[in-house]
DNA sequence: TCATAAGTTCGTATGTTGCGAACTATTGAA
DNA sequence: TTCAATAGTTCGCAACATACGAACTTATGA
């Protein structure tokens, strides 16, 4: 079991970014952490979006999340907390993250899974 | 040779778009598409920053970039004109490409390719 | 010392990507 | 027409990446 590593502010790359969040798995973990209020451990995300995965196929997502320079993972005893590393990233690369997460949240409010209140919105984009 | 298809806006994801830029090569040409004045045939990006990329190569990533509603390619002739989406996709995903683009533009000037000119800009970067 | 719990690593099956070779349009001669 | 040239596409295979069960490591508490 080799000690954690994570990538220093300056070797985050942009490609390394959106290949990490281009899976919808590690860009579920991400949102979630992102958003929340203090540390999280891996296993609470072993249920995501009504689907169970695995702790292994876990364990690969939240390692390329932390080589990407997304997210910070400390252990706490036998378990691990995890942080999203959104600040030092903002500085690095203004609006990103935000976007990023915004267009997430605008799709899957768009195919009815969080949040289906609204009503127009699918309707409207049909615009193109 | 089946037609050229494209998504229609409301099918373009953003784990498609994400993984469609994470590739460095679709990247520079996406950029360089994005600030074209005018349509680009594929040929036109057979040299990209100092490398040469083979044909099949090429039409490989155009292909990925098509079909992630990225570009919009069409037959003009023997050749093939590629312009960008990012209108549709500015209104259905707001910031989103112009922080990618941006974010692309600030990691390729601190790593000292264009715009190698201001001194500091590596060194404050270690406070993390 | 043992059981348990949280993550990691290994092995393998399956998927994706890069690229040379062969192919398919389209155009413009002869 | 037929031929050559040009612009892209598709095929096939090797190299790389990913998912996940099984086996492992590390920490904790009885």
């Amino acid at each position: 079991m080799r000690p954690l590593t994570h990538p220093s502010i300056e070797d985050i790359t942009v490609e390394g970014i959106l290949h990490a969040l281009s899976d919808p798995v590690r860009a579920a973990i991400y949102a979630r952490l992102a958003c929340a209020e203090r540390a999280n451990t891996c296993s609470a995300f072993l249920q995501l979006d009504d689907r169970t995965i695995p702790k292994s196929t876990l364990s690969q997502h939240f390692r390329a999340l932390r080589e990407a320079g997304l997210i910070r993972s400390e252990r706490r005893g036998v378990e691990m907390l995890n942080t999203t590393r959104c600040e030092e990233i903002q500085q690095r690369f203004p609006g990103l993250l935000q976007a990023i997460i915004q267009a997430h949240s605008i799709q899957s409010a768009g195919h009815g899974k969080p949040t289906p209140r609204r009503k127009g919105a699918a309707a409207k984009a049909k615009a193109g």
